[in-house]
DNA sequence: CCAATTTGACCGAG
DNA sequence: CTCGGTCAAATTGG
């Protein structure tokens, strides 16, 4: 078991100078837009999409950088963190206003309208860890698919129908052996969460080793294979003691040290 | 008791 | 028809 810090160290470190750097653009453009004045209606609109797609690159590269220190196989995790945030954020309110139902609904046994996604993912990620992102997510569905061996989940925002919020997201197990889990994400959340908007992916993280705890039980509960195989998937499986960190870190972490980061054992000494 | 998940049926697109 | 996404009744869990 030779450790090989460096490699991972590097790989970190580019993350956060990534990071970094797009933060720095989306400084720019922030103040840009503060800086026009308010006749710029149509640039302030262009601008959002723009806006966002930095903030999830940023999101992007301290989630790359969790996944770096939770990885142990240092070797694989380049394939396993977010490919960087597809600058594809293409805005995807524009299609259109879901014209309701046209069915006619007529026999009793007729369900509500089935409207479906038609528009490309609004990003994706490929992780070896089920990464969270700071929102309630309700599963509403799974599905065997063609080409895939494992399941794929669906979820949608908790708060669809109480707030409309259209955001869901789907989630597919690609590989057994390294677990790796594809999540695409669709459509944008409008909800407010009962935590304040801006440190909206905070509590998430900063419940530290939890986060990894609560996805991977998740999708571990029931994703296994419905198609027998030795895995002794019962039905009823219970719980799981889903990947215990190994570094027990004894949290006397002071309020300020809430920084997750404290939580895997790396002292960043700034 | 309520909210989340499970599960098979339903629906639209191709 | 098949396939993938969604619904909603039944079930589970807190």
């Amino acid at each position: 078991m030779e450790n090989q810090p460096s490699n991972g160290k590097r790989a970190m470190e580019e993350e956060l100078i990534k990071g970094c750097e797009t933060a720095n653009q989306l400084l720019e453009v922030l103040v840009h837009k503060s800086n026009t004045t308010h006749e710029d209606v149509e640039l302030e609109g262009s601008v959002q999409p723009l806006v966002e797609d930095l903030v999830r690159k940023v999101l992007c590269s301290f989630t790359n950088t969790l996944l770096l220190l939770n990885t142990n196989n240092i070797n694989d995790v380049s394939k396993y963190t977010i490919k960087d945030a597809p600058s594809s954020v293409k805005c995807p309110e524009t299609q259109g206003t879901d014209e309701a139902c046209k069915s006619f609904f007529h026999a009793e046994k007729r369900r509500g309208c089935y409207k479906r996604k038609s528009s490309a993912p609004t990003w994706e990620t490929n992780s070896s860890i089920l990464l969270e992102d700071g929102y309630a997510w309700r599963k509403y569905g799974q599905k065997i698919t063609l080409n895939a061996k494992y399941l794929r989940s669906y979820y949608r925002c908790t708060h669809k129908y109480d707030q409309g919020c259209p955001a869901t997201k789907q989630v597919q197990r690609t590989q057994e052996d390294p677990p790796l889990y594809r999540t695409t994400y669709y459509g944008h959340h409008n909800c407010k969460s009962s935590l304040s908007p801006e440190i909206m992916m905070e509590p998430a993280f900063s419940s530290g080793s939890s986060m990894i705890l609560s996805f991977t039980s998740t999708l571990t509960s029931k994703e296994g294979y419905p198609f027998s195989s030795s895995l002794s998937s019962s039905t009823k499986l219970e719980p799981m003691e889903v990947i215990q960190d190994d570094h027990i870190v004894q949290n006397q972490l002071s309020s300020s040290d809430y920084l997750l980061l404290s939580d895997y054992g790396l002292d960043f000494n700034y």
